[in-house]
DNA sequence: GCTCAAGGCCAT
DNA sequence: ATGGCCTTGAGC
């Protein structure tokens, strides 16, 4: 079978599009963008952007703003610190180890799309325009894409599909209700570079074999597996809300307005989170006052993290998903919801943009709600130490499995967590927002939701 | 001795 | 200011 010849988008430099000659400031990027990072770092240039910040940088317009270039440059995970301070020329820098790890996982990722090219031709000469058409997208895409193919067509063993390094892993086990965008997502591709020495620590010693590539790809952390495993089962949660929709509206003997839909898919929605909590990993081992100090500090976040990662995940830009299905349009809230509401969406969309941007996976959610939940900085927990550990053990597998999904070290773990540090004002605002309504009277009373706004309120 | 990612140079 | 090509030199 003839496949058209494969744009390789890792020959791509990530700021312009052009060539790329190299590593470069930690990147593989074009001798031009290579050029405009060393000068602007070592002449201390500052730019400004005539525009909104958000000029679009190809080779042909790369010039046009040195302001959202550099923007990109740092982006893309060029570091600042790989241009020497003393000028020194020649010799090698401390990225060195990690060029040449991320250029063995780019071979890997290599002979594995061959593999996967040689099976298609040999097992099916003549696939159907459909198939090929697929194919031809995907690998142009992104290369996970095909891996992903390789392992659900070939292996069925329940495990398998779990070891598949890529965000359409859940196409398999996962039944959402929303239309699937799977297809079209790609693997980002950036890892973080300055992480080497956190890999370290955490993953000590450096274990290169578990990213080594098999017939089923990279091997998934264990933790993320059981950080799936107890993920909250979505279909269960959706007809449970329906019913309690139903129930408002037959004791109300009225349509619920809108804010009162809101308010019963936030109090369910923080029901599956507590059953979640409840039940999963490390979190059931804790003490019972434990756990309610964690889930006291978090659970706003919790419930934010749970809407917006369904919005990155299944949700269309510029619309709002409820876990009813429903759309919403965000500007429109205004009309129905007030002012307060507006601006709270308007800030969760900005977050959900820099996650959508990001490409954040299911498994980097899943591994985000522990993150979140064994917050060490809580006071008075009992089991300090444990909250400790749990939370360092999850950051050391969502670390590996950044980079093993990934095929260059660029900051994506970083960036991950600067994302989940945003989530804390966000969610504040929300219950602020919820506390407001519950005192209004506008809201039903007596649920779990007003317990932990009554709790929270009661203590500050 | 080779590699390759740093910095430097200079025509544009 | 840009960007293609050149020189350098630590680490393998």
């Amino acid at each position: 079978m003839d496949y058209p010849r494969e744009v390789d988008l890792e020959d791509l430099c990530p700021v312009c599009g052009d060539k790329v000659s190299g590593y470069h400031y930690g990147v593989l990027t074009c001798e031009s963008c290579k050029g405009f990072f060393k000068r602007t770092v070592q002449n201390n240039k500052t730019y400004a952007c005539v525009d909104n910040q958000q000029c679009k940088i190809d080779k042909s317009k790369r010039k046009r703003c040195p302001f959202c270039r550099f923007q990109k440059c740092l982006y893309v995970g060029m570091r600042l610190e790989a241009v020497r301070p003393d000028r020194m020329r020649g010799g090698r820098n401390k990225f060195g180890p990690m060029y040449k790890h991320d250029r063995a996982l780019k071979q890997q990722k290599k002979a594995l799309i061959q593999a996967r090219r040689l099976r298609l031709e040999s097992s099916s000469p003549l696939v159907s325009s459909t198939n090929q058409k697929e194919v031809t997208f995907t690998s142009n895409i992104h290369s996970f894409a095909i891996l992903q193919n390789t392992v659900l067509n070939k292996n069925q063993l329940p495990s398998v599909s779990l070891s598949v390094p890529c965000n359409s892993i859940g196409v398999a086990q996962y039944q959402s209700p929303f239309p699937s965008n799977w297809a079209v997502k790609l693997e980002h591709c950036n890892n973080s570079a300055d992480l080497a020495a956190f890999a370290g620590a955490v993953i000590c010693p450096y274990d290169t074999s578990s990213r080594s590539i098999t017939t089923q790809g990279p091997r998934m952390p264990q933790l993320v597996i059981e950080f799936l495993r107890c993920d909250p089962h979505e279909l269960q949660l959706q007809g449970k809300i329906f019913s309690c929709l139903q129930q408002e509206q037959t004791c109300r003997l009225r349509e619920p307005s809108i804010i009162n839909s809101v308010y019963v898919m936030a109090d369910q929605l923080l029901c599956s989170i507590v059953e979640w909590a409840r039940t999963s990993i490390f979190f059931k081992e804790l003490k019972v006052c434990d756990q309610m100090r964690l889930l006291h500090n978090c659970w706003s976040e919790l419930l934010v993290l749970e809407i917006f990662s369904r919005q990155v995940l299944y949700g269309l830009e510029g619309s709002l998903l409820l876990i009813t299905g429903q759309q919403v349009e965000p500007s429109h809230t205004v009309s129905y919801a007030g002012p307060a509401f507006a601006s709270l969406t308007q800030r969760g969309t900005e977050l959900v943009e820099k996650l959508r941007l990001l490409k954040v996976d299911r498994q980097e959610f899943a591994c985000a709600r522990f993150l979140i939940m064994f917050n060490p900085d809580v006071k008075e927990l009992e089991e300090h130490q444990f909250v400790e550990s749990v939370q360092g053990q999850v950051k050391g597998a969502l670390l590996e499995y950044t980079l093993t999904t990934s095929s260059q070290y660029c900051n994506r773990f970083t960036r991950l967590l600067q994302c989940l540090s945003e989530l804390r004002p966000v969610s504040t605002l929300a219950e602020d927002y919820l506390y407001c309504r519950h005192l209004s009277g506008e809201v039903p009373c007596n649920n779990l939701l007003n317990e932990m706004l009554h709790a929270k309120y009661s203590w500050t």
